[in-house]
DNA sequence: AATCACTTAAACATTG
DNA sequence: ACAATGTTTAAGTGAT
């Protein structure tokens, strides 16, 4: 009945947190129901993608626009401006080479068609941008013969209105730079034809010192599986490059030519910040010594004998005859172009977005570094699910052009309770991309991973895979007195998780809810107002969710727990005792006594309840055995992935998806001083 | 399909 | 009056 206020624009913080980047896997886990508070979560990317095209489209325009002021300036020196020129020029003044660099010149079906067929090569793309350069040179000086026309007619109309003429004159005047403009456009399309003819030949030579080629990025939506092949190739040619040590977050489209006897020489890089308003900059060449050209049979369109332009995998015997066939099947025509476009806007998002990940990487491999034994941990720029979906695809597409082995963990350590919790490929394919909400189910410690992702949870904004309940819990036990006021724990929460440090009204509702909701959270009166403790038998009541709840049951733990109560307080006596070195430990890559501690504790927690209260539980299916070894050995294989062993997946499945958003709390101000 | 646990949102009450 | 705290209801979602 109040729920009419879910329409309500207050409804911040759900509606945006789940702008999972990652992919449509991601969007569709934990998620959707996020979406439900006003829709707007799908607007997110359609409206990034909106405006980037709108800023492309007036770099576009602006573009035409220097070139038209440049005549305009020229046309000025001689005096006068002409006020039935700016009615028919604009359109007409744009260059070709502009114009063909602008979206909208693509069909719908050719657009389709550039999709299902993936993408290009940085190499590829970089000779097919020089030959544009060469056009462009054409287009220069056949732009400068028609300026020299314009004054001349600019000249003339300069005389004719001294003279007094009359309007009707001057249209004449009009209509013949209308003839002088149409004669231009089909001088370029000649020259195109003529550059498409030359290209069918051999790959151009292209003059260096030529500017700098405005390119506009196109904004179609990308595939995953285009995505994923693009991120492949990028990456294979970035592996080179970052190998050499250099910065790779500046990476520029080059579009100078260097050499002009090797076309693909050059480094095709492009540069996020340029990616931003759409504008190239020209960088000096990199020597870069790039697989193919000292090895000259050896091309990104070529593996084992097929032709890996996106879509063809022609087969072509040896290297000659794929030569043949690229320049031919692949020349220079609506297509390839199209298809560059594609690729150039396909890489700038990817840059971007290797860019962030890049930026919570260094975040997470700060800590993980310290933790991780493994001696050549090298940086996977990708989250857990790209890197899943990736590495996944890399491997059946083109085994040798793996780019990473993604070995290392990105994602928090969740310790298990025995056995080292390393995330292993193999692990992470088993897991998938799939989202489980809370591990809570799957008696991941609650403890043992906070403790061993201390850090993690505390910089990377991910949401901890745990309910608020065991959270609330948690925080109370670790406090000394295992009780805590509502705002110590509020404080725990924001001091434990970056994640709470956002949406604080949201999450601290949901504290006071939990708090008040779930009986095993009691609030005990104090000199300072008032304390919530955890009754464990309470919550561990919770915990086996087949059992109903059952009056008698209910009582005869209220009795047992008399006598839980001092056991669990000495458990956890000793638990916070080792609490501290657990953290210590942790860090080293030992947590493994923190972790059997812990899941003692729980365990414990869990049969002393049961011990004294399992008379009247005649749940079916649970064994003697399970009687004494209650919830967590009833639960734990139950769970297939705990079952197995040493899969610190649960979390780490949880965690990726978060990762991967991106998040944009327009909410309340970060409030998290109160530490 | 039904149910449960959890989350989120919100209204409302109480208290300092 | 106000904010913090606490209670309760309702609805959506995912898992079982």
């Amino acid at each position: 009945m109040m729920q009419e206020s879910g329409t309500e624009t207050k409804s911040n913080g759900s509606a945006i947190q789940n702008g999972s980047s990652g992919g449509n896997h991601l969007l569709e886990c934990g998620s959707l129901r996020e979406g439900r508070s006003n829709g707007e979560a799908p607007a997110v990317d359609v409206g990034t993608a909106d405006l980037a095209h709108v800023q492309q489209q007036q770099q576009a325009l602006q573009v035409a626009r220097q070139l038209l002021l440049h005549q305009q300036q020229q046309q000025q020196v001689s005096g006068l401006k002409s006020p039935k020129r700016n009615d028919k020029q604009p359109a007409l003044q744009v260059p070709v080479s502009v114009a063909m660099m602008t979206p909208q010149v693509i069909t719908p079906q050719q657009m389709q068609q550039i999709l299902q067929q993936q993408v290009l090569s940085p190499q590829q793309l970089q000779v097919l941008l020089q030959q544009q350069q060469a056009l462009m040179l054409q287009q220069q000086q056949l732009q400068e013969f028609y300026k020299k026309q314009q004054e001349q007619l600019q000249l003339q109309l300069l005389q004719q209105q001294h003279a007094g003429k009359q309007p009707k004159e001057q249209q004449q005047v009009a209509t013949q730079q209308l003839a002088f403009q149409q004669q231009l456009l089909q001088m370029q399309q000649l020259q195109q034809q003529h550059l498409l003819s030359l290209q069918r030949q051999g790959l151009l030579t292209i003059q260096p010192g030529q500017p700098a080629l405005p390119l506009q990025p196109l904004t179609q939506g990308m595939i995953p599986t285009e995505l994923q092949q693009l991120w492949k190739e990028v990456t294979s040619a970035h592996t080179t490059e970052e190998t050499t040590g250099n910065n790779h977050s500046s990476l520029d489209l080059t579009t100078t030519c260097v050499s002009s006897s090797a076309p693909s020489k050059t480094s095709l890089i492009m540069n996020p910040h340029a990616s931003t308003n759409g504008q190239l900059s020209v960088h000096t060449p990199k020597r870069e010594s790039l697989s193919h050209e000292e090895h000259p049979h050896s091309h990104p369109l070529y593996g084992h004998g097929v032709c890996k332009w996106p879509g063809c995998e022609a087969v072509c015997e040896d290297f000659q005859s794929f030569l043949k066939h690229l320049n031919s099947e692949h020349a220079l025509d609506d297509r390839s172009t199209a298809q560059c476009r594609v690729q150039m806007q396909v890489v700038q998002q990817l840059e971007l977005q290797l860019a962030k990940d890049k930026e919570r990487l260094q975040a997470m491999m700060t800590h993980l570094h310290v933790k991780s034994t493994e001696p050549k941990t090298a940086p996977q720029p990708l989250n857990l699910v790209s890197s899943v979906t990736l590495s996944k695809s890399a491997s059946e597409a083109s085994p040798q052009s793996l780019p990473h082995t993604p070995t290392t963990p990105t994602a928090p350590i969740t310790p298990v309770t025995q056995g080292p919790s390393v995330i292993t490929t193999t692990s992470m394919h088993t897991v998938g991309p799939i989202r489980r909400r809370y591990s809570d189910k799957y008696n991941v410690p609650i403890s043992s991973d906070i403790a061993q992702n201390q850090e993690f949870y505390k910089n990377a904004e991910v949401r901890p895979p745990f309910t608020y309940a065991s959270l609330i819990r948690q925080a109370i036990l670790e406090s000394p007195e295992k009780q805590l006021t509502l705002n110590e724990i509020y404080n725990w929460f924001t001091r434990m998780f970056a994640y709470f440090r956002r949406n604080a009204a949201t999450w601290k509702n949901a504290v006071r809810h939990n708090l008040s909701l779930h009986k095993c959270f009691v609030r005990v009166e104090n000199v300072k107002g008032a304390v919530w403790t955890v009754d464990e038998v309470e919550f561990q009541k919770r915990r086996p969710q087949k059992i109903s709840g059952n009056p008698s049951l209910i009582k005869n733990m209220q009795t047992s727990h008399a006598y839980c109560t001092p056991l669990n307080a000495a458990l956890q006596a000793s638990m916070a005792e080792n609490s501290i070195p657990l953290y210590t430990t942790a860090s080293m890559g030992n947590p493994t006594l923190g972790n059997l501690a812990s899941a003692i504790r729980e365990e414990l927690n869990g049969a002393m309840e049961h011990a004294n209260s399992n008379e009247s539980d005649s749940s079916p299916g649970r064994s003697p055995l399970q009687a004494v070894h209650p919830v967590h050995v009833k639960e734990e294989p139950l769970d297939p992935e705990e079952a197995e062993g040493p899969l610190s997946l649960v979390t780490t499945a949880n965690h990726s998806p978060d990762f991967d958003h991106d998040r944009d709390y327009e909410d309340e101000p970060v409030n998290e001083d109160m530490e």
